[in-house]
DNA sequence: CTTTCTTGATTGGCCGACCAATTATCATCG
DNA sequence: CGATGATAATTGGTCGGCCAATCAAGAAAG
């Protein structure tokens, strides 16, 4: 029962952020969301602190989860595999875009917060990771020219992180598909064979 | 003299956001920063939204300028122009840490407040208008492919958030200088003519 | 009957906003 | 030049309200 509550109560806190935002998040507002009593969120968690950094682990693996299923149905060629994960990301900007709110709003605590720096970091470290391995696979095929492959992921993740960015706070800019071809075009010419040795 | 108060309280709100986040921002700490009684905040601006609104512009209007110079010192060169703004970017990033951590920090708010969305979107409307230009001014002189400079303004701001993101979370993994030209060769094989029309 | 879980009231403290009172500024005129 | 009075600027304290956290008491479960 323990662990169904405390999911509970972190769901109702991500739901908390989503509307009212980090500034303004309360206790009381999440008891009220969770559908509990204020004095259960201090029987499960410690603090307001410990509830905050528990809501962006779950974000951070809901957004994990997601990207890593969109990858999995992918096909095995690798730039297909990466047009797949670009294309996830953004969708969940534009159509989760509650859950990356979310992330978003932890970005502004994370210099305040040696906690959840850690967990963002790990969250990168992965998503790195991963995206480093696809590319790996592309050089090896000969598929895409040499590159250090965290370079290139850093690279993938920062584009897919600043166009999020920008359909978040601008939607009626361009539709996520374009976006999506947008950041497609972009790592192929990167990735693609030929041209200097930069 | 208002003008003169005004920013003196701005410039103290700017530095509480830096040092507690906008979580903790109490204006009590932002008089007693900026060697104020309280009651002046009032005096001075409506509310606390208000303040935050100010600092919100100062602080883009601040990110702005310094680009701005480092793209005039830049030569006429429309990549070496490019490549100037990238590093000035990247550069506020680092340097100007606490600038930019506060610029983030108002990210999270955005979406719960409009009036910090206009600003932002205004902030990102020159942004691209000016790297538009420049990218415009490649194409004419067959330096670069035929792109949208829209497009290619949004990527390269893109790019550089989401780098700029990288290094403020975890400045061990990559010096300014790498981080810079890693995304000059982005773009310059993003611009860079030949290659498939996408 | 003990352990686990849950409640809702309480606590001390700080919040943003407001306001009456005080002081500085300055144009005007004796 | 210096007094005067209106206006602007500034203070510090007060207000109701809400905050996070605690706790004693009771309900459920085994």
């Amino acid at each position: 029962m323990p662990p169904v509550r405390r999911a509970q109560i972190v769901r109702a806190t991500i739901r908390c952020l989503a509307q009212d935002g980090y500034a303004r998040l309360t206790m009381k507002k999440v008891a009220r969301e969770a559908g509990v009593s204020q004095g259960i969120l201090h029987y499960y968690f410690r603090d307001k602190r410990d509830i905050l950094a528990a809501a962006l682990e779950t974000v951070a693996a809901d957004l994990n989860r997601r990207v890593a299923v969109a990858q999995a149905r992918g096909s095995r060629e690798p730039r297909a595999r990466l047009a797949a994960v670009v294309r996830a990301c953004l969708d969940v900007a534009v159509q989760q875009r509650e859950v990356w709110v979310v992330f978003i709003e932890f970005w502004g605590e994370m210099p305040h917060d040696k906690r959840l720096r850690a967990i963002n970091a790990a969250v990168y470290a992965r998503a790195r990771a991963a995206l480093g391995a696809v590319v790996q696979e592309g050089i090896r095929a000969r598929i895409f020219r040499q590159v250090r492959p965290a370079d290139a992921a850093a690279v993938i993740l920062a584009l897919v992180d600043g166009v999020s960015l920008q359909l978040t706070f601008e939607p009626d800019a361009m539709p996520a598909a374009r976006a999506a071809r947008l950041v497609d075009a972009v790592v192929a010419r990167y990735l693609a064979p030929g041209g200097g040795s930069t």
